[in-house]
DNA sequence: CTAACTGCAAAAACTTTGCACTTTT
DNA sequence: AAAAGTGCAAAGTTTTTGCAGTTAG
């Protein structure tokens, strides 16, 4: 896993290339994304953050992650329940849920970048973005 | 694609022999999840039924696409937004979704097998249900 | 100083639940 | 007749929005 320090400092350094302002919040906001070895969803973040910044709102939350999404800083998994959010590797890769703990992993596999461009070829959809989830027991809870 | 009233057939087969009851209700839902090309959500599931039976309920809907899920017969996508079923290919397959008319459709691309099992085998995860959505531009939203 | 950001509260959207009534078998 | 299913309304979640007040640059 990468530094968490170095992938604070990228990600403050975007939000500065972008003309984001670096509130305490956000900066809150990123060095918890940084620094989270999972992948956090809105709700778990806010409530990390609410310890240290108890006026910290559910919007500020969805405003800067959404806005971090929107610079490429942060990858949005979507699940039922809620999304999660990778702040460490934006580009899509595998993601391995688990479906009693709700633990989230990084899956390694790669897959073949042919396989986009052959779906793109038979179907005409020019493709933006992709989600690999794998759905399963971690484990711990497979007893 | 496979034939709408074979598929019915196989759904109302499905419901019996798990002593499920044939409501007519059910009986339309599963009608028109079996004729639908596309990827129904539940609530364009719900709309359509209800110009038949105007006292369908969103429960209904909820509960007989649970159980459907849940004898392996419809595969539930989950998008951002909200779910959609498609009971013509139960097994994970790709899904392609037009990020601007919503339309999916089906990606005939074929993953390869073993990439399931060395995730398995690099996480120590069990792997129970995969889903892989490719998000972008359909033909027509192209321009 | 001013444009950007925060945060509250309310709204929106999807899904689930409880329970009384109805229907399939 | 009994068990299963329906449907209404209410509640539960997550996420979004409007707007007044606050703050970073």
């Amino acid at each position: 896993m990468i530094d968490p320090d170095l992938r604070y400092t990228q990600l403050v350094d975007a939000l500065k290339q972008h003309d984001f302002r670096l509130t305490p919040q956000r900066l809150e906001l990123v060095r918890l994304i940084a620094s989270s070895e999972g992948h956090p969803s809105a709700s778990q973040l806010y409530a990390n953050i609410k310890r240290q910044f108890p006026t910290m709102s559910h919007a500020t939350v969805y405003k800067t992650l959404s806005l971090l999404k929107g610079i490429g800083q942060v990858l949005e998994i979507e699940l039922h329940d809620d999304n999660h959010y990778d702040g460490n590797r934006p580009e899509p890769h595998p993601h391995l849920v688990c479906m009693r703990c709700n633990k989230i992993i990084d899956g390694e596999a790669d897959f073949d970048p042919s396989t986009i461009r052959k779906l793109e070829h038979a179907s005409g959809y020019k493709i933006l973005r992709s989600q690999f989830s794998f759905y399963g027991l971690c484990p711990d809870c497979q007893q």
